[in-house]
DNA sequence: TGTAGCCTGTGGTCAGACCACAGGAGGACC
DNA sequence: GGTCCTCCTGTGGTCTGACCACAGGCTACA
């Protein structure tokens, strides 16, 4: 059925995808180069670089021009930046609403709450504790203010360990990054709202060390459609995730 | 500091996610043929073909031969295929872990199953009814029942009408599709095994339907958690999504 | 022995060519 | 005058060949 009309760049990504099942291709190795490829698999080499860019921009593979051991095309793995582009143009092209986007956080960023409330003692949250501190040393422009809240969501989630949940918000957080950036320039008081941030963060970050499961995941659930209501957004008013309130 | 090198087809990609932005294409629109959208930018064909590739695997655009309105590239906006494809290599690459893979879908399908229950009797569930009925008409192989099985609960997600949370679901299941179908073909008895769980497909509904959220949640955790520790695949023992049950 | 230059292999890009395909326009036939 | 057929055109799909930039290793020279 496949065999009507195989795309030429397909049998390369199924070749890669199967080698990869099989176990000889891991991560850290180098994949042959584009013309060897190309003589393998019967195609040209426009095929196999048409194929070679789309793994490029899902992350599972980085190329370097020139020779040694670091040149041609490796396996890595990074699923951050394939989520990211994929989000970032689906909510470009209208397939993702910017309010299913943020349902979506409040979901994930809350059940990640929830479990490391869960294991609190055996979890190590220095670094989201880092974050924090740097944030409130001294005041910060929007821009800087955003890209350090970024670090702090996403060091909760790699402290889960769980890569999928982790990979999933950074892309979802960078798909509507620019909405937050417009949002946050309409506010009212920028000092207010982000002196208000920050203390939800650390009451976050408490709620967790503390294991208070329920109460983390309501705290991520109010700072994140608390932002979004602020700055007009999106009203999240979905009961997702937070069905346990009453 | 992106002057530095920005490679050709890096250029394509940015203006058409641009052009998406500002509104000059929308879903349905055709993108310029390729030669003109190379001349247009002045990078070669083969640049401008790379990065139509990487967006429609993205699932952004979906292209056709031949002549006339069908023809071309046009904007979809398709996420499912995109998130397939990504989740599906990341997990051959050792990106993800199959464990992660199920912990996530626990969280997504419980926080589905829990908000339909919130607003049940608003939400029309005829198409997930239905798909059960057909599960329970005969016996079914391995392969037809896991493929009901995958409509149902993506039916439930549809129900939702969150897109993010839908297409995600439906990259996480096909991610381990394969994982699943081996996991079957492993059972001590099918027969058993896929009456329970469409048994447990009917708790899942019943739930939903008299709007008890935090039962919902907890049939879709058991079922989905269960299939994958009988089957050895994973044993998920987090308490993500379910430290509401104390 | 050390260093400077070349050499080779790699991805990055482009230009051109050809093919298959689908639809429309025009003409030929009834 | 209407209907059918054929050719023409525009589109993506693919391949080939060429050239460039780059980085590392190798060799020849001092």
């Amino acid at each position: 059925m496949t065999a009507i009309a195989p795309r030429a760049w397909q049998v390369v990504l199924d070749a890669v995808e199967r080698d990869l099942l099989d176990g000889r291709l891991s991560p850290g190795d180098h994949l042959p180069p584009e013309r060897t490829l190309a003589a393998d698999l019967g195609v040209g080499r426009s095929s196999v670089r048409e194929a070679l860019r789309v793994l490029e921009v899902l992350g599972l593979i980085r190329t370097a021009v020139g020779s040694g051991p670091s040149a041609g095309a490796i396996i890595v793995a990074r699923p951050g930046g394939g989520m990211s582009a994929l989000m970032r143009l689906q909510v470009a092209a209208q397939g993702f609403a910017v309010a299913d986007v943020v349902k979506t956080r409040l979901v994930l960023e809350g059940a990640i709450a929830a479990e490391l409330a869960s294991r609190a003692g055996v979890i190590d949250l220095s670094a989201a504790e880092q974050i924090l501190t740097a944030m409130e040393r001294q005041p910060l422009t929007e821009a800087e203010f955003l890209a350090l809240d970024t670090q702090f969501h996403l060091s909760l989630a790699e402290a889960s360990g769980n890569q999928v949940i982790t990979a999933t918000m950074a892309g979802l957080r960078s798909a509507i990054e620019g909405y937050a950036r417009a949002g946050a320039a309409g506010l009212a008081s920028w000092p207010a709202t982000s002196a208000r941030l920050m203390l939800e963060h650390r009451g976050i970050l408490i709620a967790i060390l503390c294991g208070q499961a329920d109460a983390a995941r309501l705290a991520v659930h109010a700072h994140i459609s608390g932002y979004y209501a602020e700055t007009h957004l999106a009203s999240v008013s979905s009961a997702t995730a937070s069905s346990t309130t009453r």
